[in-house]
DNA sequence: TTGCTTGAATCAAGCGATTGCTTTAATCTG
DNA sequence: CAGATTAAAGCAATCGCTTGATTCAAGCAA
């Protein structure tokens, strides 16, 4: 706890010191700096603990900021929380070859589920808000309500997706909505069964080879379902 | 502190024991009624909430107690949390046909999602305790470590069901686990992006109708992914 | 340069509210 | 009375947020 405390005493110095030490304008270039640096323990907070349990005063720790810093600069918790959401760390968007009506469709959901998985499997700094979003995803916090949409673009992309692999004509209907979020549940059930699988299957997820096993059963997957969808519309 | 905890919880254990051994008379009566009201007032808001949100005040004043009812009755908070899990209010078993060999393949994956999609979408007070199950899933809080393996039991008849079905003769590989975990994860995306299925599909679990419907696209699809496998396994 | 002002940024300190939990006293039953 | 149960008040800790003072770079005049 002292340990700790004295830890969290230096980090709390540390603006202090690198004042010195840095540039001219280095007074703008740190109020930037420690704008960013706040977003950025915020992700990697929120990631950790959700909304509710997160602390701004954890998040000012990890910054190395003051507690008044996410007043001064965001208001309050609950607007930094939104600004994450406004960031340019959106929920990525699937490599453009996705959408390549050339592409076998097994390849292109190799890429699509190569694409999810990456943010799955590997929570690295950059990625983090990823969990934030499915975070908000299974608990929303009424916060963004506005902004809830970020998801939909990318389900639109699907869809038009498989739109155009199944040669649908007329407007989009329940069953092929219903294909998309099987496809998205293919990958989702690996994140949030993730400490059960750690468990019952630990190569699944394990390292990069067993991922990339995991990524190809289900471009399979994928394949099997949208040929089912195929049929069951051939004979419709 | 362990000390006092492991006290408290013996403190704890003494009533209950007594209860049962001793005729009802309605002041330990009562008593018993508190207890359950307050395991059923926790679920409540342990499902709304999850375990860090959620106030024992709040649950106290749900269930008509006192602050110091849940010290006294179960010790402190996260025996609380415990207890919910020990409870009668299992995550349920399929209904037993669902291993019956003569069942068709897609009736026997209509009687596993109707039961996953019925407290799915029906969140009524009996069955609350899924969505605290499923938060734990998502979010485990520690505090069960070793009964945390609630969900292995489901998983092992699943697993038996699909050895059964693909005739699957040496011990379950990765394909298999992977493709167990795959069928969950149809009916899972359901509710983790529940949020979202309601702005974009309402239909798809608006009511009864739309969630059988649903209900008869997960079977397919659940038929396509055993079948693909079945394939894939023929041929290596 | 020198001294001064200005305003952005940060700081320690503390506010009221709420958290889980404890304690002490009151209450009811047998 | 004895024992089981509930109630009320309060504890230390933590929460998000606010406050007033302080620090520092930039601008300006002499």
């Amino acid at each position: 706890m002292n340990a700790l405390t004295a830890e969290h005493a230096s980090l709390a110095d540390l603006p202090a010191n690198s004042k010195i030490s840095t540039a001219p304008s280095s007074r703008e270039g740190e109020a930037q700096d420690c704008r960013k640096r706040l977003i950025d323990a915020a992700i990697q907070i929120f990631a950790v603990k959700g909304y509710d349990s997160a602390s701004t005063r954890e998040i000012c720790r990890l910054a190395g900021a003051n507690v008044a810093a996410i007043h001064y600069h965001f208001g309050d918790k609950a607007t930094l929380y939104r600004q994450i959401f406004r960031g340019p760390d959106g929920i990525g968007q699937f490599p453009v070859e996705f959408e390549d009506p050339r592409l076998p469709l097994r390849d292109a959901l190799l890429v699509f589920y190569r694409h999810i998985m990456s943010f799955i499997v590997a929570p690295t700094q950059a990625q983090q808000f990823r969990l934030v979003f499915i975070r908000e995803q299974l608990q929303p916090t009424g916060l963004l309500d506005g902004q809830a949409d970020a998801m939909r673009p990318h389900h639109e992309r699907l869809m038009r997706f498989l739109i155009a692999r199944l040669n649908v004509v007329d407007a989009p209907d329940l069953p092929l909505v219903h294909l998309a979020f099987s496809l998205v549940g293919l990958a989702t059930v690996l994140f949030i069964q993730r400490a059960e699988i750690q468990g019952l299957a630990p190569e699944l997820l394990g390292d990069e080879a067993g991922v990339a096993a995991t990524v190809e059963r289900l471009a399979d997957a994928g394949v099997a379902l949208i040929n089912a969808e195929a049929v069951r519309r051939g004979k419709s």
